[in-house]
RNA sequence: GUCCCCAUCGUCUAGGGGCCUAGGACACUGCCCUUUCACGGCAGCAACACGGGUUCGAAUCCCGUUGGGGAUGCCA
């Protein structure tokens, strides 16, 4: 959503604005602000207006702004178009399992206290002290509007949705409504979960005199079973969860592009967040929720990696390091780069692809299979090697390729296949290596006989 | 239950009446390259949910069915 509202604000030369919706005090949680910033920052999706970075319009977090709506409520209710409930939560609830239950089309609030005074009101069942604010939604309420993805679309036919909480704060329907009117918000991008609102907030917009804004109501990412993505069934609904995972911000940007926007061309699946900008058309906006596919992503993180210079991708593994807490030898992470790179499909596939590079000698571990693997002839392939080996003088990957192909390809008459195996086996400890010269060169002369040895 | 949104290969999609014996990407399979694994190249497999219309002609327009999703909160 942050993607496509920033590609359409920069676009046409507007402002993204960040604004903190934290009306809803049982699900407060301290760290869920910095999450956000975290997340969008880490994507490349900065923010021109925020609560951290202040703007003409603030404050930028709804629970700083309880007096502002105020006033918009006491218009309504002065007007009639707003009244006063005072059912406590047990009515209500009790209310919405009758209508369940009934299989009948009504739902909603049944209006008890509307046209009621507080006494009147009190010498009812279900009564509460502290009473909330409905809005009175009339009969011939808009509920058809333009949305710029979809055109024209029907919604349907709100009940009497509370406005003002018991607690004083507004609910975001309300806040909402008149954030967006005070801020100058000219395009409201939002879910597609948020169209059947729409009819409340164009509502408000009208019994305020308010100017409402553009709608573009984008498809909900769904889980491999189509349902609409939740963390429990899919980790890939935490934005951070990808930088935890070695996932780059602009492989994720680009697919989450994809997701929502069909590529220009056929050739223009990958493309820059300007590319994206330059072509952005709100009625080319998917209306599909698409299955989150994380191999795809795959295949596009590894095609960012590969478009890294060595010294780029070293310094992104190094920051992922950081942030994951590895800490291991940075130089050689540096040197095994060129061998490593075209091999990666996420920054965490680094360390266990060079691990046996700063694994000490002699607690290398050779893995079964690959032990298993070897032919009867593996012991005569490795003392040839030692014994070439033994005699190179410079230690560099064309010597070493050139020093084995002499002993075991031309001197045991060996095919490559065979003859290279045991030496990898011996180096690496595993069949599935890195280039086995330039892995050799790395490791050096004494390493390298060492373990060919114990072999 | 009711209302709303949506419907092309396994997945993401192109397609907006004839250019479609439906194109691309990922995944998968095979071949090539090759010291392993990758990368890269080439080839292949694979879809218009169903039923009615409209039309000379429908993946494309209309209706219905089915399926999926969402809403129905003092959550956003």
């Amino acid at each position: 959503m942050s993607l496509f509202n920033l590609a359409y604000a920069r676009q046409t030369g507007g402002q993204f604005v960040l604004r903190i919706e934290d009306t809803d005090r049982a699900r407060f949680r301290a760290d869920s602000e910095a999450q956000i910033f975290e997340s969008l920052q880490w994507l490349g999706l900065g923010w021109d207006e925020g609560p951290d970075v202040g703007g003409p319009y603030g404050p930028y977090r709804q629970s700083e702004r309880l007096e502002t709506y105020q006033p918009f409520v006491e218009r309504l209710l002065a007007a009639g178009h707003a009244y006063y409930c005072w059912c406590s939560p047990e009515r209500l609830q009790e209310l919405r399992k009758a209508q369940e239950a009934s299989k009948q089309a009504v739902t909603g609030y049944d209006r008890l206290c509307y046209g009621k005074t507080r006494e009147e009101r009190a010498a009812l069942p279900g009564f509460s002290e502290q009473p909330v604010v409905r809005l009175l939604i009339p009969d011939d309420v808009q509920l058809s509007f333009t949305d710029i993805i979809r055109g024209e679309i029907k919604a349907p036919k709100p009940d009497d949705q509370v406005i003002l909480k018991a607690d004083g704060f507004p609910t975001y329907h309300l806040a909402v409504v008149v954030d967006d009117a005070l801020m100058g918000i000219t395009h409201v991008v939002r879910g597609e979960e948020w169209i059947s609102s729409t009819p409340k907030h164009l509502l408000l917009y009208k019994l305020l005199g308010l100017e409402p804004p553009q709608y573009a109501h984008m498809p909900l990412l769904r889980n491999p079973d189509k349902s609409k993505i939740s963390k429990r069934k899919n980790p890939a609904a935490r934005l951070l969860w990808f930088r935890e995972q070695g996932y780059l911000p602009e492989a994720l940007r680009n697919f989450l592009q994809l997701m929502g926007y069909p590529p220009a061309d056929d050739e223009h699946e990958v493309a820059s967040f300007d590319e994206f900008v330059a072509d952005f058309d709100w009625a080319k906006v998917n209306t599909v929720g698409p299955v989150f596919d994380v191999q795809k992503l795959d295949w596009l993180n590894g095609h960012y990696i590969r478009s890294l210079s060595d010294d780029e991708l070293a310094a992104r593994v190094r920051e992922h390091w950081d942030y994951v807490g590895v800490s291991a030898d940075p130089q050689l992470m540096r040197q095994a780069i060129p061998i490593i790179k075209e091999r990666l499909v996420t920054l965490s596939d680094v360390l266990p692809k060079i691990q046996f590079l700063l694994t000490p000698d002699d607690e290398l571990q050779i893995e079964p299979d690959a032990r298993a693997a070897l032919r009867e002839d593996a012991p005569q392939v490795v003392a040839a090697a030692i014994t070439a080996l033994e005699q190179v003088g410079e230690w560099s990957t064309d010597v070493l390729h050139e020093t084995l192909q002499r002993a075991l390809v031309d001197g045991l008459e060996l095919k490559p296949k065979f003859a290279f195996a045991p030496v990898r086996v011996a180096i690496t400890g595993s069949r599935v290596s890195p280039p086995l010269f330039e892995s050799m060169a790395i490791l050096g002369r004494d390493s390298c006989l060492r373990r060919l040895k114990a072999l």
